[in-house]
DNA sequence: GAGCAGGTACTCGGATATACAATGTCCGAGTAATAAAGG
DNA sequence: CCTTTATTACTCGGACATTGTATATCCGAGTACCTGCTC
């Protein structure tokens, strides 16, 4: 997977532990010295799937559109790696020796194909079913102090 | 995910119709039009993981090491993909304006890995609960035909 | 005819090229704040 | 002092290199079979 998924997500966070302003693509990867203008990229992907709106120009950048309840990881996994299956059937089963016969023995789903799909869709819907919001929970519980440390650390380098 | 995933798994149900006797990769490859020599290659890391045993020399080639019920589909994707999850955490949580402060808050492990890490465990539950028995199953239902067409044509071509 | 030695063809196995995508970087278009000028 | 206007600095956005990985290929090591020879 992408490696930019888990930036997306810890800029998510932040951003909403930030509340409504908008935050320059800099700054954010300041705070985890990441490569800018690469991060910048990856939000303009959510930027393209409505997870965050850009704003240009000065006092600029990225905010969230919704709050971090309505955005799913399942949003932002699709939005950075794209929503292809991990596994393509590409029905090499047609091809050669066995395609000879009956050419409408194949209208049925590929076996291989549905076992596959079968796995992948327990892996949307557990994503699908974990929010920001939910994220942001399980981190304010193990380390409180958290969200205080990133506004404060924003506010400082304003 | 690999494409040879797919070639694998459609190789390790021939192998299982074909019963006890080894077959060559060139041969399951022409089943296909398939790349041989690259076949070969996926076939080699199913025998690596004990999935197949090789023989070599004539009348060699690859066959399944145990019944088809104790193959999971799990074990064909480890065996090609590698067993390293999709979503790695990369810690960079640790790194920039956020690891200044408690080092011993990071011993709790990081929420976003967490969340990953379940929804990657759903999928692994579900490839695993499937064999690839079950596989052949559910394509001997759909299109009864298939192992005596697949035994016709590796014996033709013998 | 049976046993044995040598050769041969066939197979896997890993080392070696190539193609494509992820990663990383750069500069231009657009915009809002700002400063200056005029009324 | 207020309004208007030009400038400026800042931000996103997409186009352009670079690196890494999956894809594809090739040749050597080993082995069972087969052929021919010997007893």
């Amino acid at each position: 997977m992408n490696e930019g998924v888990e930036w997306a997500v810890h800029s998510c966070l932040n951003l909403a532990w930030l509340g409504e302003r908008a935050v320059p693509a800099a700054r954010l990867a300041a705070f985890y010295e990441l490569p800018a203008a690469y991060l910048n990229k990856q939000l303009q992907a959510l930027a393209r799937a409505d997870i965050l709106t850009s704003v240009s120009g000065p006092r600029g950048g990225f905010r969230l559109t919704r709050p971090p309840e309505k955005v799913t990881l399942m949003d932002v996994v699709v939005a950075i790696d794209g929503d292809e299956p991990a596994f393509r059937c590409t029905e090499i089963r047609q091809r050669g020796g066995s395609g000879g016969g009956d050419t409408d023995a194949y209208r049925k789903p590929c076996a291989i194909d549905a076992a596959m799909r079968k796995a992948e869709l327990a892996w949307r819907r557990e994503l699908a079913g974990q929010t920001v919001a939910d994220v942001m929970a399980t981190v304010e519980h193990a380390n409180p102090g958290v969200p205080d440390k990133v506004r404060r650390w924003f506010d400082d380098t304003r």
